[in-house]
Order: C-alpha cells, then sequence, then structure tokens
DNA sequence: TTATAAACCGAACGTTCGTTCTTTTTTTGG
DNA sequence: CCAAAAAAAGAACGAACGTTCGGTTTATAA
C-alpha cells in the first residue's frame, strides 16, 4: 500500500471517529486536519471536496459495520439464531465515543438535502434493511416463524427498536435502553415467532 | 400585545417552519431575518444571541405540540381511547414541509453538545413519555391492560415506532410509514391488551 | 543514484457565520 | 402632539468555513 493510500485511511478512520462524536456536518476539514496532524491543504488534496470527504467516511463505516456485524457472525447459522448475534452485533458496532449511530445521525442530518451524501446513505440503509428481512424470510421458511409473518413489517420494528434504544439513550429518564431494546426484540420473537 | 411580541411571534412562526425543514442548526440568523423581510441586527436584537433565538423556538414548538397533541384531545377520554387519539395527533403534528419531527432532530443534533439546548430537549421529551406513561398507566388501573404492563416498556416501544416512521418516510424502500407505525402500535395493544 | 511524480505545507481567497456598535425609524404613553 | 423608549437598520468586526495556488518535501521507480 502506498503512502497515500496509507494516510488516506489514517484520515478516514480518525474522520469516522469524530463524526460518530459530533455528526457528518461537523466534520469540518480544519478540525479533522489538526486531529491527524496535517495541515488543511494536505488533507485536502486527498479529496477535492468536502462531498467526497464525507462519502469516503460512509464508505468507510460501512465497511466497518459489515466487518463488526455482519461478517462477525458464526457461519453456518441462519434464521433466528443469526437475528439473534446480528443484533447483538448491532447494538455494538459503533465507536465508544459515539452517542449515536452514525448512519443514524447522517440520515436525520441529510434527510432534507437530497445529493451524493443522501443516496448513499439511503442505499446503505436499504441495503442492510433487505438483509434483515432476507434472514427473517430464512426464519419463515424453517418454521421457526409464522408463515403469515410479514418481513417487512418485522424488520420496521426491530428497527424502531434500535431507534429507539440509540435516541433514549442520552436521557437520564432512561436507565438501560439497551436491555429495553432487548426486552422489546423478545417481544417480537414471541409475536411472531411459532413456538412458545 | 406591544409591536415587539407581535413580530416576535412571527419570528417564532418562521423560525419553526425552517427549522423543521433544514434542522435546528441550519437555522441561521441571516436565513431567518431575510425569510422574515427583517434585517439581520434588528432580527438579533429580539433575542441577543443565537441560542437563545433557538431555545425560544424549541419552547414555541412545544408550545404547538401541546396545542395540536395534547389539547386537541377530546375532553373525557383516557386510557387507550386517549392513546389513540394521542397517537394520531402525534403523528400528524409536524409542519407539512417537515421531513422529520423537529425534536428527532434536534435530539440527534444536540445529544453530543451538553447545554442549554440539550437540556431543554431532554426536559421537553422527558415530560411528553412521562405523560405517555401516565395514559398508559390509566389504562391498567381501568382493566384494559394487563396488570403486569410496564408502562416505561410499553412508551419505548411506542416511542421507538414512532422514531421508525420518521426515519423511514423518506426511504423509497418504505411504501407507506405511517401504517407500518399503525401495524406496530396495533401489535402493542394486542400484546399487553387483556382483551382479545 | 537520480529524475519524476506524488504528497504535503503555508498563505491567501471569497463567503458566511454570530455578534457589536451607532444611527435612524417607529411605536408608545402622558 | 411630543418627548421618551422601543424596534429596526446599516456597517463593520473577527473567526471559521471550503477551496485554490505555488512552492517544498518526500516517496517511488528506473
Amino acid at each position: 500500500m502506498g503512502k497515500g493510500k496509507q494516510t488516506k485511511q489514517q484520515i478516514l478512520a480518525k474522520g469516522l471517529e469524530l463524526a460518530s462524536e459530533t455528526g457528518l456536518n461537523d466534520l469540518t476539514i480544519g478540525v479533522l486536519a489538526t486531529a491527524t496532524g496535517m495541515s488543511k491543504s494536505g488533507l485536502f488534496g486527498h479529496f477535492n471536496s468536502k462531498e467526497t470527504l464525507q462519502l469516503e467516511v460512509l464508505e468507510y463505516a460501512a465497511e466497518r459495520f459489515r466487518e463488526h456485524v455482519v461478517l462477525a457472525c458464526d457461519k453456518d447459522i441462519r434464521g433466528i439464531t443469526k437475528l439473534n448475534q446480528l443484533t447483538q452485533n448491532w447494538l455494538n458496532w459503533y465507536q465508544p465515543d459515539a452517542v449515536t449511530c452514525i448512519f443514524m445521525n447522517a440520515s436525520i442530518e441529510f434527510d432534507d438535502q437530497p445529493g451524493a451524501i443522501r443516496d448513499h446513505i439511503e442505499s446503505t440503509l436499504t441495503n442492510w434493511l433487505s438483509y434483515l428481512q432476507h434472514i427473517v424470510s430464512q426464519a419463515i421458511t424453517d418454521g421457526e416463524l409464522k408463515p403469515d409473518t410479514s418481513p417487512k413489517q418485522f424488520v420496521f420494528e426491530l428497527y424502531s427498536l434500535y431507534l429507539g434504544s440509540q435516541s433514549l439513550r442520552w436521557l437520564s429518564l432512561e436507565d438501560d435502553s439497551r436491555s429495553r431494546f432487548k426486552s422489546g426484540f423478545n417481544s417480537l420473537l414471541a409475536k411472531y415467532g411459532v413456538s412458545n
């Protein structure tokens, strides 16, 4: 790996770290340059626009997500077992300093401004939800979930619980939003599950 | 009402409108001044800081929320009937041009930066969730929901569904996130409900 | 080793931001 | 009606933003 690609990876890693804390919009070129010990122009040369930087940070995040959530699952598992591992990894995937998952943050920050970034987030999110729906379909096929279960509705409710656990994480009202998520997830399985 | 308070109300109304579209952070004094036909300094004089402006916009939003969601309910109803009306109003409360409810938007934009704004959002959100929990408790007392129902968990799942319907609203994947919410809400009632 | 290209820096640009003045206009109360 | 007070405008500020450019250092490949 040449010097260029090497420092670029370091920039993206630090960029994901900062964007996870303060949001993709507050990821300033000057701040990121300082954080990586570079000059503004030196860092800028790697991307030639802030939008490209943001896009590449999102791609980098998607790679880390896939790595820590999807590929980290045991091989040869499927259905509900896989769903359990996926949600477990999902809840823990983001950076320790992050208050909110960067995709959730970005999807709200950019929902009102059309463009390449919004499109990228949409496709990443759609891709992830489609994957979850696929696993749910497996569970139905395997007879673990009721045959009339709607994968779309199931994943919608699962995703909602994830958003809820994220959103209430910093509320002093909530003692442990993660256990609320798990409780809701178990309710989901109980509702759509075929065995009691 | 004096001239001052009058124009201030107009500023806040337009401010809520813009903030609902683009987020509370992108609500710029210059943009808001142009939108209201005022000068920057003229508008600034009403608040003396941007943070105060943002806080007052949030208060204004909270008043509108209370007006259109809480007070718009029929009198003398409670329990599940009230919960139904509240959620109905909740889904429709925000401005037509808004992609995302301003409170959800703001709670994510400011979750990482402590201060008066974050505190304000937190107390508003906590207040609303507490109110919902109170109604749920009514339904339990009235025998509409199972006696071992946890109001906190119930409201957590309800709030999650709201977040989900908001978040997926602009996804082309989702045909009708509102009906997904209603379906999830009905599942909630079925799960915790005492009558079948 | 050396020529070439890539990587990086420093300074500056045009804008926009929030904010602070001073001055002018408009509203208000006696 | 008229003086005092409130409201609004205008111009300017320092800082930060993304971006550009010219020059310097560093890596790369022959």
